[in-house]
DNA sequence: CGTCGGATTATCT
DNA sequence: GATAATCCGACGT
């Protein structure tokens, strides 16, 4: 059921960011489970993308997370409020990362509900990085975490899409990275109330 | 319903 | 000192 190391090595992050929708994500705090079905994603294409905080082979304190081999956390703090969860991926200094931009409730919805203060009925408790990473209790202490140990985990639940349900468009808040900002590498779940506005292409 | 702008801080220049 | 892979409450329609 556990995603194995190896799957997050492959280095086609557009792969793994559409193969990542219907997988389930976890997390244990203070003996707390609570997990959602990932509906929505983004990849940033590395060193090549303008959009990537690793463009053009960057690394700094921060960054240097996204150079570690695929299956590691990489979370940060967003407009200096929001902590945004990603998936490392590829293989070591190949700086490949899928960003979880949505999840829907599955596991532990009483805890989202109390660390969100709304009802799991609401889309808003997990739309959206900020959203959703909140819900999961993620903050910046499971940066840089093993995503086949013990607090931040996915699982496989045999969840499947049909090509037909999967959309793809522009990714979101990236205007700053130019060309970049058009390419299709938003992917997400036709339908799905948890999936972030713009739900369109 | 839609649009607008303030919040709040790690990180980089 | 400026910026940022966002969110949400306030207001107008």
């Amino acid at each position: 059921m556990k995603l194995p190391l190896s799957y997050y090595s492959n280095q086609d992050v557009l792969f793994l960011a559409q193969d990542l929708l219907g997988k389930v994500l976890f997390t244990e705090i203070d003996g707390n489970v609570t997990a959602g079905i990932i509906v929505e994603t983004e990849a940033y294409f590395g060193v090549k993308d303008k959009a990537s905080h690793a463009y053009g082979g960057r690394r700094t304190d921060r960054t240097e997370t996204l150079y570690n081999h695929g299956g590691v956390s990489y979370v940060y703090l967003c407009y200096g409020i929001h902590h945004l969860f990603n998936v490392v991926t590829s293989v070591k200094d190949d700086p490949h990362a899928v960003l979880v931009r949505a999840i829907e409730p599955f596991m532990g919805k009483e805890i989202m509900e109390l660390r969100r203060n709304m009802p799991a009925s609401k889309a808003a408790i997990s739309s959206g990085p900020g959203s959703a990473a909140k819900a999961l209790g993620i903050d910046r202490s499971f940066n840089k975490k093993d995503l086949a140990g013990t607090e931040i985990w996915i699982e496989d639940h045999g969840i499947f899409y049909h090509p037909d349900e999967i959309m793809e468009g522009p990714r979101i808040g990236v205007a700053y990275a130019q060309e970049d900002a058009l390419l299709p590498w938003r992917f997400f779940v036709k339908g799905n109330k948890y999936v972030s506005k713009p739900n369109k292409i």
